[in-house]
DNA sequence: CTGAATCCTCAGGGATACTG
DNA sequence: CAGTATCCCTGAGGATTCAG
């Protein structure tokens, strides 16, 4: 289909706005494919990630209506993460991101092959 | 198709960093509606940018071989910018990107009504 | 186990002035 | 017209500590 879509009503950076935080790919990524998980494990499987940005970024996940996050009320604390039913919506971007993201990283190899040829050639 | 993206793989930040930028879908959304376009163009189709932020951005949109830059050796100066066809293959995912934000823009007004439904009956 | 609170650094981005 | 240079400010994100 393609719309035009016309740059005055641009609503690309409504959807940038979701992804964009250092560490919200790799979350949802995770959340996606593991289902429910909790913070510890959340945690775990992300190297790397302090405990202040994997609340941090879940917190505003969960603003957005992307994930769901649930409390258990004991000692010592269970905390599991979801992704919403809305949030799905997202899959097929991020999905798309990746894929395009796997050819851009193929791309830029060719282009710095072909410099280099040209280097050497002259 | 939708693959289950492996998230120790993931190439969603490849992407996502070739959009990531204050006017970045902007000025992609111009060029590819109105193909090539002077720099003057594009500066005064974008309301809000400055010359050093068009430049900047403009560069490391080329930098990706995401867009074109022409200059015309005369006085006074003359540049042109128009998408590669390399670029062209941001266009799905930019229509994705726009076509959730807009959807997403209307999901959070439900929510927000919901909750003040919710504030009125309480 | 989960998370809040502090402090700190750095890069993106804005305002402005200058130049070929 | 197109671009560079400089200064400045803000906020994202990291390290660390405390708490229920």
């Amino acid at each position: 289909m393609m719309a035009n879509i016309e740059p005055e009503q641009c609503r690309v950076d409504n959807a940038l706005g979701i992804l964009v935080g250092k560490w919200k790919p790799i979350i949802l990524l995770h959340l996606l494919k593991e289902g429910t998980q909790r913070f510890s494990e959340l945690k775990r499987s992300i190297p790397g990630i302090t405990q202040k940005m994997l609340t941090n970024q879940l917190r505003e996940l969960e603003e957005e209506d992307i994930v769901e996050r649930k409390v258990y009320p004991q000692v010592p604390p269970k905390v599991e993460y979801t992704i919403t039913p809305y949030g799905q919506s997202l899959r097929p971007i991020l999905d798309a991101m990746h894929e395009w993201g796997q050819k851009h990283i193929e791309h830029k190899r060719q282009l710095q092959e072909d410099a280099e040829k040209k280097q050497g050639g002259a």
